[in-house]
DNA sequence: GCAATGTTGTAATAAGATAACGTCACAGCC
DNA sequence: GGCTGTGACGTTATCTTATTACAACATTGC
């Protein structure tokens, strides 16, 4: 399922457009607002989006953010997901930045192990405000 | 405001009954779930219970689980919430662990630093299976 | 007393997510 | 062809989570 990278050939109407909504805009969205976007296209109940977002997540095209109840297209083609990937949220101007560390995920995966905590996601998401904003 | 630790007695009554639901509990609970509990102690509407939560999450008393959308009375009491903390959710269970860790912090701190990231608050939530669930 | 501040109570509503149902298209098999 | 399983789709209703708005009351400081 997961062997090779969802490409847009790959994806139905539906999760077409919810990913061009997500790929088109600055920063995350939330499914509702998503809706919104979609209304011309034929969107009419919350399940449309939430049903495609079930498989741009799982295709690891989409991630969810948790603290804001939003989605945001990957920024790393290919984002298989396995990594341990972390956001910063800036919440003057809600852009987002998706990085991934090595040292990070070595030693979130060492706390776990530590514990015998068997490790199915991880969740990391910083809030502050970007360097952007910083000098305005 | 946060200058010493906040003990029951500076607790408002709605805090401390809230308060205690939390700390009563194994896990973390919806803020629906503690009203249903405190209906019998006078609860009548949500906000009564978020806005109690409110005050214990500034006080430090209590973590929100993004995750979850619910809430786990702290386990470190003291926790001024400065440190990064991170809870590793069991999926079959429900137990949250809370732990803090030194390197993790660092490591979190430096990426912000790095960016110029102005950082203000960290999410870190662990999701899998506890070792206890994992004989079952 | 009086203003400022903070907590409380209540009702209404917004925002986020899922359940339950039926339909349709398509691939695999007989 | 006819049958069947699977997955996407559409629609409605419902559920969960969180906030807005307004009024009442208590506490503190002046
Ligand atoms: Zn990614
Ligand atoms: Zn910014
Ligand atoms: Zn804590
Ligand atoms: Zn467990």
């Amino acid at each position: 399922m997961n062997e090779h990278v969802h490409e847009a050939m790959d994806l139905t109407k539906n999760q077409s457009l919810v990913m061009g909504a997500l790929t088109r805009s600055k920063g995350p969205l939330s499914a509702y607002t998503i809706l919104d976007q979609l209304r011309d296209n034929g969107f009419r109940a919350p399940l449309q989006v939430y049903r495609a977002l079930d498989k741009l997540v799982e295709f690891g095209m989409v991630h969810r953010l948790e603290s804001l109840n939003a989605f945001v297209a990957c920024s790393h083609p290919g984002c298989d997901g396995d990594n341990t990937i972390a956001f910063m949220i800036c919440e003057k101007c809600g852009q987002v930045n998706e990085i991934t560390d090595n040292a990070l995920a070595k030693r979130v995966k060492q706390l776990a192990g530590d514990a015998s905590f068997a490790l199915k996601k991880t969740t990391i998401e910083l809030r502050g405000i970007c360097r952007t904003c910083q000098v305005a």
